[in-house]
DNA sequence: GATGAATGAGAATTCATTCAT
DNA sequence: TATGAATGAATTCTCATTCAT
């Protein structure tokens, strides 16, 4: 008698299988998105490397760029939570340098993953960030960092559209900052412009 | 010796052949790369628009990203060179308003043409830019107008050194304001990101 | 004990389970050839538009041209049977007047079912109606229309083999006809056909 | 000097080499497709056949199918005017008994190429006939064959209207009985099935 | 310089069928 | 009986690049 099919704590064997494909999926093509680029990947690689039949590909995933916004949103989430769980353990310092905490964390991170931020870079559009976190019940948590932001800057006496945009200005600056620096070492390293970020962003948030 | 190599006047036929070709290539491309995407465009189908033959794409070009960065790079010099045009015939109206001028000009024209503006978002780094500037001779008045921004920055009281990262800044946020703006509509339509981006723009200049 | 087993009334649960099924797989697989062809039709869609699983249309067909087979010889049958029930109720006749109208009923339907008479066509061969009647109980009503026509033929003098291809005759020429001029327009429409075509199956019968 | 480059008698050694290779593909498919039928027919197949590279395949055909119609348009058109020939060549004995003789002729040959026969059968639509020969003046002969069967039948004082329709069916009951006969020996041989064929040909004919 | 036929590796995708559950 | 995840062979078609003319 399998009584215990409904129960939440356990997964039938099946269920688990899935999982463990699109688990295995999902490395694979992150492993090769990073290290050969995208358009030198093809599909028949990604199942190589894990191990499992070309259709099995299909059962999971749409085609190759399905998988790459998977990846992007998925790991664009990790590190938002993860700076934004720095950010709370560091205890209140304000919200300015609360921010430029939170911006430093995730340079770091990016600055070590060089091949995340590559991947990040050139496939996380604002669309797709914002569309996978606001529809998919997973990425709560990333949402509530956003309004998070968005309320402090209101608190500061700004109106929630114009904290929108203060927002939105602070992340592609910061974006477009982190891959010249680190990736193409322009206009100098990441660490000779932090400073001057860091200034920017002070002077933008601050009225 | 090419002795009528001076003479501007008269080439060769073989030259204006050449140049002819080259430039229909260059309009196919162009065409092609605005309306289908890079992607989706095949050199064949760049040479049938052009009206030439498969092989003498190769004659000119190493491969469809050859000819890609010439345009980025051409058109982006004739965009900068318009701007800054546009700046002098206003006359002199001190530096902070000079720059303010020189993107909005930029920024309108690329708000009427989306597709160029497209095909140089994702095409144009900082570092093609950079390495056509430098070693053109051809694009000599591009890169004078950034050796005048970064001359105008030192007399405020900046090193140069500051002074190449703040027009780094400048250049990156609007161009990712521009795109997304644009393009995507996001966060806003780009008539209501300019207050906003001129006012950071301005606190970025002044210390 | 499946006590209810032998009575007509009543089936078990799993024996009306699997007409259901059945039905269903039939009744979707007939829909999807007639609309997209049969080429066209995966057996996933079948199943996905009967509502079953993949493994379940294994359980009751081959594969695919098993089932349009199937498909093909219920719906001939019908149509002979509804036919010749037209026949018998207009009384009798005379052969020639009730073989024309034979056909013509059969014309009839075809016209205003395209798509059934493409799938007929296609796929009817004599050998498949042939051995599905001469095996096959239930189109046992089918066959007996058949050895009908070949009596008659035989009363006006006909040797039972000429009989027979007399009767082949009547129906590939109608069957070709009935097609082309339906389906292509070609030579002309079915209405503007049919005179010669009757014309000639009265010249075929009568000596 | 390539002066001989015009002319109609030489060809250049690029066009040869083209309609060489078209050729083989031609016959490699041909053979193929009659062997092993058109669907168990892959196109990696043909090009191996051929000799040929695969791209080569799509330098002169869209995809299979445009293939399988120029065998079948060009084999019947061949047929045809073999056919014809012989009717000639026999002299003149009543218009009936030459279309007999063409009909003949045509089984026979179908008779002794029946892998030929299938593919015709399968592929040989109306339209595809008419369009071919109508348009491509390569088929020129053969449309004259219709037409002449055509006028003859206006002089048995049939409308030309009606002629047409009577060529139809002509063609249309051979066209079966040959496949069925032949193929599946069905309702009887060949052989046994001509008398009757021609006893009707001849009634459809005559008044 | 110019041509364009030929190449052939390789990409994406489909799908009938199986089989453990 | 019924399921549906997994398979992987098979297929079509593309396209950058070469090279003999």
């Amino acid at each position: 008698m399998k009584e215990d099919n409904n129960t939440n704590k356990k997964m039938s064997k099946s269920e688990e299988n899935k999982l463990l494909k699109e688990g295995k999926l999902f490395e694979a093509a992150y492993d090769l998105f990073t290290s050969k680029g995208i358009n030198n990947t093809a599909i028949s690689e990604i199942v190589k490397k894990a191990g499992v039949a070309k259709g099995t590909f299909y059962l999971y995933f749409q085609d190759k760029y399905d998988i790459v916004d998977l990846i992007v949103v998925r790991k664009s989430n990790t590190i938002l939570i993860e700076a934004m769980e720095e950010v709370i353990k560091s205890g209140n310092k304000g919200f300015v340098d609360s921010v430029i905490m939170f911006v430093d964390y995730i340079i770091e991170v990016l600055r070590h993953d060089k091949k995340l931020l590559k991947l990040i870079h050139k496939n996380l559009s604002w669309g797709l960030f914002d569309s996978a976190f606001r529809n998919i019940k997973q990425y709560d948590n990333a949402r509530r960092i956003i309004y998070y932001f968005i309320d402090e800057l209101e608190h500061e006496g700004i109106t929630k559209d114009e904290a929108e945009k203060i927002l939105f200005m602070i992340v592609e600056l910061t974006s477009a900052i982190v891959y010249s620096s680190i990736i193409l070492k322009e206009p100098d390293e990441i660490q000779n412009m932090k400073p001057l970020l860091y200034k920017t962003i002070r002077k933008i948030i601050q009225n």
